[in-house]
This record gives structure tokens, sequence and C-alpha cells, in this order.
DNA sequence: TGATATACTTAACACTGTTAAGTTAAATCA
DNA sequence: TGATTTAACTTAACAGTGTTAAGTATATCA
């Protein structure tokens, strides 16, 4: 009596067919110019059928965000995570994020600029994955805490300030290529280099 | 023989009337929900008048941005420049940029955020109101640098740096409002603060 | 006054997200 | 096996979108 859960099988590759199909549309030509015309197309269905599977475009757009940061959260904990150098972990840490960010920058947005927008509050919420990533920024300056290299006790205001300058740095790179940056990778150092100081001193 | 003049001052007042009405309805409902229509409506007139005054939906935007950054460079040279604390004066500049992105997070995000994606590469070219912007923040930097405050004497990247941070805390304040911040005054006040004195370390 | 240029509108095109109703094929039960 | 229910998917449609081409008044100038 397996036909069930071949169905069920089969139903779940769908909804990661439209996924997949949503994804690369998405990278490629950004959220606003494609339409679920464009997706069903793709996927050889008739346009409606991917309601079946998600609510509207903007549940599939939530569902593809939820996918990113898995692979970001995945990327990170990758690292190897030195706890005799805490500091440089948190620095590993940092570059890893904004690479990430620079390595799939339509992904990035989606993800962190315009999702918000369209599902406003959701993405970090308890339990989500987005809070499972900011978590994991929290260990890791819960670690230097401990060890006492930061002047700030607060973890949550040091992880924010963090995040901040990583955040910050990623999405003007992204947003403004054209602008005379200094030179990318030095650019992205400092900013991680100076964030840390800041917070030792 | 004023006829012309009446003329052509009657015509910059309607494309100034566009404009209002245009911001207004971005800024309240988003630049995704606002049709070419609904801002006809709102100046009472049909909706291919808009035509001859801006080329389509996005060089509105552009328009609207412009200004937006106008009033952010305004807002930034009326602060007291007390050159004797460049440092404060520098500080300051930051907590009025994040104010002005939090004061009016729609602008913010319409020019910083959306624009790019639709004007890819524009906003920030030579002669541009963007530019100017910047400028402000690289004469505040190099000031501080000429004082030898920072460590680093390259002006370039010490205000790119601090742009990354002031940019990066007002995004994430702005898209996730859900999110358990640290107080916001605190937070704003520590990633300024953090940057400058990482910059001096 | 009549010709010309300016300002604006109407109508249309090809597209959008989304829903209700209809169809077809497979699974279930007698 | 054959009838019936259920699931998966499609067709057709609605109300809306940005944008363009063509048409219409109105004011300016000769």
């Amino acid at each position: 009596m397996g036909t069930k859960e071949r169905r069920a099988r089969e139903k779940e590759q769908l909804r990661r067919q439209i996924l997949v199909a949503a994804r690369e549309l998405f990278v490629n030509e950004g959220y606003e110019n494609v339409s679920m015309r464009k997706i069903a197309n793709k996927i050889e269905y008739s346009p409606t059928t991917i309601y079946l599977y998600f609510k509207d475009k903007a549940d599939l757009l939530d569902s593809v965000c939820k996918e990113t940061l898995l692979n970001l959260l995945n990327t990170l904990e990758q690292l190897t995570n030195d706890k005799s150098d805490s500091v440089e972990t948190l620095r590993k840490s940092g570059r890893a994020y904004v690479e990430f960010g620079l390595k799939y920058p339509q992904d990035y947005k989606l993800t962190f600029v315009i999702r918000p927008q369209f599902q406003q509050g959701l993405g970090l919420q308890e339990g989500s994955v987005g809070e499972k990533v900011f978590n994991y920024l929290r260990e890791m300056v819960s670690e230097c805490v401990r060890q006492k290299i930061f002047r700030q006790v607060d973890v949550e205001t040091t992880g924010q300030v963090l995040w901040s300058a990583v955040h910050g740095v990623t999405l003007l790179l992204i947003d403004f290529p054209d602008f005379p940056w200094t030179e990318k990778d030095k650019l992205i150092d400092t900013v991680i280099h100076t964030t840390i100081e800041g917070l030792k001193a």
C-alpha cells in the first residue's frame, strides 16, 4: 500500500521543482519581473497549479528565502570554530557572511530586503531559520564576551553592532557596484576589523 | 509677452504636483503598490499626462529619490560643524544620517535599496546629489584624518566603513521592526561609537 | 480669422496575480 | 470487475498593471 507514500513523494517533488524554478527566475530577473506564468512555463504546468503548492507569490518568495537562510546557516556552521581564538573565529564568520551575500547577491537582497517588504516582521521570529542564523552570531559573540575580550558585556548589543556592519557593507557593495569602492576585500576586512577593534577598545 | 514664462511656470507646477503625489503614495503604500493610475487620480489628470512629464515610472521614482537625497544633504549641512571637535561632528553626522533614515523609512529604502534595483548604478555617479552626500561624509572624515585622530590615513576606506555601519543599522531597524533590538537609541549610538573607536585604535 | 503648436485624453495592447468552475485520471470501495 | 469518490491539474475569467498611438480640444501666433 505504498501508493500514498509515492503520491506524497511526487507532490514533494513538484513542490521542489517549483521552488527551484522560482529561485532561478527570481535571482536572474528580479522578483518583480517574474510572473507566475513565467514560473509555470518553466516547469511546464499551468499557472494555477502553483497555487496548489503555495498560497501566493509572496509565500513562494518566503519559501525561497527560507532556503537561502538555511544555506547561509550551513555555510557559517561549516567554519572551523577555534575556541582558543574566538576573535579570529568571529572575524572569519563575518567574512563568510559578507562573502555569502556577494556570492548570491540576489538571494541576499531577496531575503534581507525584499521579503521584509512583503511579509512584514516575518523572517526573524522565534523558531525561524533567521533566528538560528542570529543565534549563531550570538554564540560567537558570547564566547568573546566570556573571555572578556570585548569592552561591552551586553551580548545582544554587541551582536547587533556586528550584524549592522556586515549587513551594511554587503548591501552597499551589492547595490552600488559602480561606486569607486576601495578594493573590495580590503573594505570588507577593514569593516570587520574596525568593528571588532571598536568593541574591544 | 510673459505668457511663455507663465506657461513654463504652470508646467513646472504640474510637474511638482505629480512629484508630491507620487512621493506621498510611494511612501504610504510602497512603490510596487502604487500605479500610474492612482497617481493620476490623486492629481485629477489622466494617467498618460504623467508620461508628458516623466519618461516612465522608474524615472518618477528617480526624481523622488533625488529630492530625498537633497533633503538628506540639507539635514546634514544644517548641523553645526565644530572644527575644533571633528570627531564629535562626525558622530553627530552619523546620528543625523540614521535618524533621517528612520524618520522617513520608506524614502530611505526607496533611495538606497529600491532605486538601485531599477536604475542600476545610478544615484551615486559623478555630479549627482548622491555623490554630494558622500562628499559631505568625506569632508568630515578627512578633517579627522588631518588631525591624525584615526589610525588609517586612507580617507576613502574610512568613509566607506562609516557609511557601511550607519547604512546597516538603519536598514536593519527599518526592515525588522519586530526583532528584539537593544533600545534603539542605544544601538545607534553604540554602532557609531564602536566604529569611530575602531578607526582610532 | 485661420494655421499651428501645446496640453491633455481616449482607447487599446499585452501583460499581471488570483479565483471559480470545469475536466481528467487515478484510487477506493462494492 | 464496475461505479463512485477523490485528487491533480487546467481553462476561462476578473480586475488590475505600465505604456503607446491616435485623437481632441484649447490657446498662441501670423
